[in-house]
DNA sequence: GTGAAAGCGCTAACAC
DNA sequence: GTGTTAGCGCTTTCAC
């Protein structure tokens, strides 16, 4: 591995001209160009990111925090972050935090100890909270939750609407007694929920507390409240979760208890899955453009990291709704 | 973010003794250690940890470069890689490479610019033969893929008995013509066609070329292959495909053809996924230890840096055979 | 246009 | 035990 010291001594100048050539500095002289950029050839130089990063005070590295990239949302987004960031010549540090603000914080000390430019993160509360105020040290990309009065960059989904819009949906095709399994500890639950809500007021119905469930944002959760749903004296006709995880577990429960779908019960959800589209009948979902979701927030990072003092921006992004057989047109009986 | 120079100042000491004492180093009186403790808590200060990897030559970062992050199976595999690294005080850097040498060499020297203490990988053919030779830099370890003759730690499935089981899972079930989708560019694809055609073989059945494909392994490929397959003139009683990704494909393609399974055409494959318990009927398949795997491929990786010269070792894990419906003993008709 | 030299924050000889 | 200092590899004044 040679250093520039080795390279300038080769190209008979100073390790300054080196660093001039390989800066793209116009003020070196033609020749000794050549000459330098015959030796860094000849000793295949590659300049050392740890020697830039302590000078510069700031390395080519972001950090992506989200709770658990096992959850698809998270996969997707992770592929756009990192294939946006590679293109700009950055490197990619993933964390993953299981929803824990303990863990959360560790991660944020972590990339700053790390001297990472930006930090794109989905935080749960306490941590959403700090960031109103915390001076990091880099740059912040909030996705998938707001924090409402923070001054950060954030990238999020339409939620109210797009609860909305999957509710209507649903209202329209004839259901009626519809419950909704929402994830905890997070915005992106409640402001689903909040649109939820308002497309029953919008149709005359009133929401009822005994078919709205927050849980945790897991397959388990997702099993365990579609179950005391399916159980009730006055079972829902339709069930609506908040994300993959959720309705992975509610389609396990509804089959445990031998229904069919959507006949005797709809089911739709938020995040296109592999399975959404496999399972019979397919998932009526909330598809999120995950990838522009992904690289939106990695281009709005490396923006503010360029240029700090930037105003900050919100970017709503739209669901699309995708209607499929878990929530055809009701047919009464009776 | 106060430095080491603020610290011993603040103390009353040099920044060796604050060294010491972030060393845990027995050679500092316990007053002494107390002050620089004492300062070290007023002012806040953390280590930067790019100046102690420029000194020490070396990062606390590992890198893991896989073809594609969305692939469930490393999805999965990086979830254990980053626990388990976080559990030691390393960072992960996530690289993808979709199966393409150039972008796999772009980034192994990426790592090498990024200083990594060692990197987790599952490579391509020709990135494996350069391995075989390479003097990296760093600690390697090589996972899901075998290089026959190289000194390098890997951590493998035991891709021909698994094929082999679960290949002879079928016949013994009654199924004959057996078609098998295997992912190409990598020895793990061919291994597990291997391990199908022993089985065959070992029940006096002859392999047909016709009934084997080598196709990349992404999910349109699965379902070109399994389309071409079910459209010949004497289809297949059964699909084999080497991941999940494949088994997807397939999928598609039995149901655009309108066939049941496994009554006219029974799939199995390699991989556990959310979808392939929760379609109906669910998918037989052998299960790769995910967790185990990524653990393992960390622990050597951080074994070897702490000992660059200790042999090589090559772990085998053991698939685990999850017989469901998709491969129920076969029902003659006619 | 080019070079000498300081310094980013840290650790490890080496001296006392 | 503790401090002084050199130096990891790089960039960037500041002279010339």
């Amino acid at each position: 591995m040679a250093s520039i010291k080795e390279v300038a001594r080769a190209a008979g100048v100073s390790t300054a001209t080196v660093s001039r050539v390989l800066a793209n500095s116009p003020h070196v002289r033609p020749a000794l160009r050549e000459r330098v950029l015959k030796a860094i050839k000849e000793l295949e130089y590659r300049p050392n990111l740890i020697a830039r990063s302590l000078r510069a005070q700031q390395t080519t590295t972001i950090g992506l925090i989200v709770s658990d990239i096992r959850n698809p949302f998270f996969t997707a987004i992770s592929r756009a972050v990192e294939d946006t960031a590679y293109e700009e010549g950055y490197s990619l540090i993933l964390c993953n935090t299981d929803e824990d603000p303990k863990k959360e914080s560790i991660y944020l000390n972590v990339m700053r100890d790390a001297n990472v430019a930006g930090v794109i993160l989905s935080p749960t509360g306490p941590t959403a909270a700090g960031l109103r105020e915390l001076e990091t040290g880099f740059a912040v990309v909030v996705i998938d939750r707001s924090i409402p009065d923070a001054d950060v960059d954030m990238v999020l989904l339409d939620n109210v609407d797009s609860a909305y819009r999957l509710t209507r949906h649903l209202l329209e095709n004839g259901y009626q007694r519809i419950a909704a399994i929402c994830g905890e500890r997070s915005t992106t639950g409640r402001e689903r929920c909040a649109g939820y809500e308002q497309a029953l007021r919008a149709y005359g119905l009133l929401p009822t507390a005994e078919l709205v469930r927050f849980v945790p944002p897991q397959i388990e959760a997702g099993y365990a409240a579609a179950l005391r749903l399916l159980d009730l004296p006055e079972p829902p006709e339709a069930l609506l979760t908040t994300n993959s995880l959720l309705a992975a577990g509610a389609l396990e429960a509804i089959r445990e208890r031998g229904l069919r779908i959507p006949d005797e019960i709809a089911l739709v959800t938020f995040d296109e899955t592999t399975w959404a589209s496999l399972v019979q009948p397919p998932i009526t979902l909330i598809e999120q453009p995950t990838y522009e979701i992904g690289k939106t927030a990695t281009e709005l990072l490396l923006q503010r990291v360029a240029e700090p003092e930037r105003p900050t921006r919100r970017v709503i992004l739209k669901g699309r709704l995708l209607v499929r057989g878990s929530s055809a047109p009701r047919v009464r009986c009776g």
